[in-house]
DNA sequence: AACCTTATTGATACATGGTATCAATAGCAA
DNA sequence: TTGCTATTGATACCATGTATCAATAAGGTT
């Protein structure tokens, strides 16, 4: 399964560029999301986050959700358990397919879908800014297991 | 702008023909949603039965979207103000387009996305049960006017 | 048409997920 | 170190959606 790591001191230079203090709740998060194969609810984080960093307050955990999602570190998904989990963005590969088996999210090259977007602003003269496109099924892994 | 009307009437005969009783509540918000241009929430669809139908219950509403959602009838829209807009759904037309200026739905032809699926199901391995596709932008009218 | 059964409804209370507030803490630059 | 201020944690709060349950009303039966 395709699957592109990042590593959380591009993130963590990414808040910094940003102009944002870097702190240990960051980089506790950072490193939760980044290394997360399945979609995360904050909840979730903060439960994990909890593990390694007891006194973490939950407002602080829904705050830096929206930063790193206004960022594009992160990004969220709809449709699988809610509209509430999120799983880190991969730059470049946007196409996003969940496995409704085993929970794991894949990255797939986006170039269908710009020749998508391109051809529906042609056939309907709307201006596209914005796409999201969300693939549901079982993985090449969980269709053998079957 | 492409934009096929769906008739009030066949969505009670669906609800009949999926066992349900047919009641005045669903017709007061089958006509809501069935007319309605723009994605609507649970509460604005609440707002709105109860100018028709003053006594209708909040509870009574979520219920019905529900319903409406389950049989296929109403569809969600993400990333629009939120995860808890519904648009009618228009059978054959699944591509939706949603203009950020104006708020109105549009629905595409969807060979497109049927391409671009079969295409990632030959180039990943996975078996694609379910998509999302939604597009944002500037619809044709509105360019016209910025 | 009146009756009976039971799905549906409306009111209320409740749960969940997320946000505003504000004093305390801790980055970071001088 | 020190001082400034962004960030944090605790708490209270709000919004959106759900469970409960008695009252109502579909709609089949007689």
């Amino acid at each position: 399964m395709l699957r592109t790591t990042l590593n959380p001191e591009d993130w963590l230079a990414a808040l910094d560029e940003s102009g944002f203090r870097v702190t240990t709740v960051q980089a506790t998060l950072i490193d939760i999301f980044a290394h997360s194969q399945y979609p995360l609810s904050a909840e979730q984080a903060w439960d994990a986050a909890r593990q390694s960093r007891p006194k973490t307050g939950r407002a602080t955990v829904y705050r830096m959700v929206e930063k790193l999602e206004n960022l594009g570190l992160i990004r969220r998904v709809h449709g699988y358990q809610g509209c509430s989990r999120f799983v880190p963005t991969l730059p470049e590969l946007m196409m996003l397919f969940i496995c409704l088996d085993c929970g794991r999210a894949d990255y797939l090259d986006s170039q269908p879908l710009n020749d998508l977007i391109q051809h529906t602003e042609d056939a309907s003269g709307h201006h596209i800014t914005n796409s999201r496109l969300e693939l549901f099924g079982a993985c090449a892994d969980c269709q053998q297991t079957d």
